[in-house]
DNA sequence: CCTTGACCTTCCACTCACTGGAACCATCAT
DNA sequence: ATGATGGTTCCAGTGAGTGGAAGGTCAAGG
């Protein structure tokens, strides 16, 4: 399977896939061409990759992931580690940007926009506290 | 006064201070011995660019909205307006980390952590939808 | 006068996860 | 033979700093 099919069937850009395969996330076999080719199994790991990767697992994260995976003896709290490690780095990002959006959201209701200088979103840049 | 005065002042490391001036965002003057010699408006310039970057703004919303703080016949809406823009890719952002957090919660919590290999993150992982 | 230590300077490399582009090879249809 | 459409490699850039090396400057102490 050449590189654009399995780009198509595993969601991601050939480009990326080139480039999991340079941080070695996955080895797909070569033709004699040079051209890479990818069995069943690859296309998996990739697909595996992007459903990770689209729920904000970190690469490194990404390929313990993997691994375990592929590891038929893994113990499955190894895993949840992993992901309740993740999941409380997302909740303290969404807490951290809960509060900008609580802070902004009241400056910019308190900014009347339109062609007059005063502004109290500048106002409280210049002399508010740092949070 | 000197950037590690400076830098305690601000609230900013000595090295972000530099590449604040590496970028154009401050323009300190220079003692004859080639320190940077800080005035009280870089000062406040950094204090202002601290808190905007608190506020999760870009550099390059620091460097407009920094324009429009010096710029007395500017008009609020275009502060409001980069403000405004902010706010809602800050929405945007909380509200892509909430839908992984609901997936990830989920899944965590079917997770059994034990020493037995089943495991519902994999499962999903491998086989799941891809949001 | 000399040294020590705390400053300051510049510059280069590294982070993370790609992405864009150049230059070049392979395959196939016309 | 030519053109279109694949594929390949490698280099550079993104944002917003951070770490560290190599070297200049200054005030205090011996």
């Amino acid at each position: 399977m050449n590189i654009s099919h399995v780009a198509t069937r595993a969601g991601l850009p050939a480009k990326t896939i080139r480039y999991y395969e340079d941080i070695g996330l996955i080895k797909p076999l070569r033709d004699s061409n040079g051209y890479r080719a990818f069995r069943d199994s690859d296309v998996h790991k990739l697909a595996f990759l992007g459903r990770a990767r689209a729920l904000g697992f970190s690469i490194e994260d990404c390929r313990a992931l993997l691994a375990l995976w592929e590891d038929k003896a893994r113990a499955s709290a190894d895993v949840r580690a992993i992901a309740e490690d993740h999941l409380k780095q997302i909740k303290a990002k969404i807490a951290d940007l809960q509060a900008m959006q609580a802070t902004l959201a009241n400056l910019v209701d308190c900014c009347a926009g339109d062609n007059r200088p005063d502004c109290p979103i500048l106002h409280s840049l210049g002399a508010g506290p740092r949070p």
